[in-house]
DNA sequence: AAAATAATTCGACTATTGGTCGAAATACTA
DNA sequence: TAGTATTTCGACCAATAGTCGAATTATTTT
């Protein structure tokens, strides 16, 4: 039980050094000394270096995907909108702990990777059955026109998670945008939903 | 340029050692001693352990993203069976080197991430201009409507290369088929495409 | 309160490995 | 043959994730 606390100090520890350089960078030792602890003690809370990496991805996206998954909940407003919501949910949450390395592209170790890799499956795996059930909805409500809800979710997490992140395919923000609208207008153009459903996901980045 | 030769024998190494470890368990020195070299020499050849697994995927796949370049110069064939062979030339390569580590899902962990992030990077780079190209053309020639033709392409692109791979969201058979079945059902819906266009994808995973 | 036990902390130490270096061997050139 | 450029090599270096057991602190038992 005290245990979270110290946890938590060393998550705090490695999301301050996180915001000025990768994890590859940072040493276990120096987060031990940023948490203000000694290095042994990291591995009496944590199995690896990893670990606490996973541990800090897990804390980050609790709070944006519940609320995400709150939204979901609201049956009292378009599916459409909570759609956008969901949207909007991915691109905050990618922003938190990924915004910062906009890739010097040389950089791609391993444990670079990792940090994407596993925001990816997070986003994914956290989101697929939320986002499903809201199209199932709106399916139902015949505002929606497609018969394979969970693969749709999936395309367009994927399609999000893989570009709002820009780390796997590094492109200029004109691309990205270009990309998220082309998406969009699939979407719009695929499940016959009105053309300007989702333009407020438009404007900022 | 009798490097080649060299070069190769090492990326040979690399390829074999592949088979059975994950690149991060595979040293430079068993590199170098697999391809029957002193490990200063694999130096003179590649700038680091990861510009050689880099050149090792850039000729594994040189081969089906050559032949998926052609297809698209055959303008004699309708737009939509080349994208399918695209389809199915993104298949192809998937399994090459990634098959073997199809992971047993929960042996998760910090595997190999950095082949797959390679792959996915590679895939939709060296693909991305011929499939914008192609369907620019099925947009002229009137078989398929939309008006974001590069979008379109990154979008399936990542599509695909993320389930095919079904390292990044490891999932079964039937859901990757679902998911990718869900795409061409989007797909056809989104670009006013005839339903069944894409058919021949369905078959073999 | 004392003793015994359990939980926690620590940093010196180990093992591993990517990459460097300069000297030696080999191939070319004149 | 002498001289130059290319190629080869493995001992060496630096860095760092993770180990270990001794020391400290907290908790329980008697």
């Amino acid at each position: 039980m005290p245990d979270i606390k110290k946890r938590n100090q060393i998550l705090d520890a490695l999301q301050h050094l996180l915001e000025s350089k990768e994890i590859q960078e940072i040493t276990v030792s120096e987060i031990a000394k940023t948490a203000g602890i000694g290095k042994g003690s990291i591995y009496y809370y944590f199995p690896s270096k990893e670990a606490i990496l996973e541990a800090l991805i897990q804390r980050n996206y609790e709070q944006p995907l519940r609320t995400a998954k709150n939204l979901a909940a609201q049956s009292n407003i378009s599916p459409f909108t909570r759609m956008a919501m969901i949207f909007q949910a991915c691109r905050n949450s990618s922003s938190e702990l990924l915004r910062h390395r906009s890739s010097p592209a040389n950089l791609r170790t391993h444990e670079g990777t990792l940090i994407h890799q596993k925001y990816l499956e997070h986003l994914v795996r956290e989101l697929k059955p939320t986002l499903t059930q809201i199209i199932e909805q709106g399916i139902k409500a015949g505002e929606i026109h497609f018969d394979r809800p969970a693969a749709l979710a999936e395309i367009v997490l994927i399609v999000l998670a893989v570009k709002l992140d820009n780390f796997f395919i590094p492109s200029s923000d004109e691309e990205i945008e270009e990309t998220i609208q082309g998406l969009i207008s699939l979407l719009e153009k695929g499940t016959g939903t009105p053309e300007g459903s989702f333009n407020y996901l438009t404007s900022p980045l």
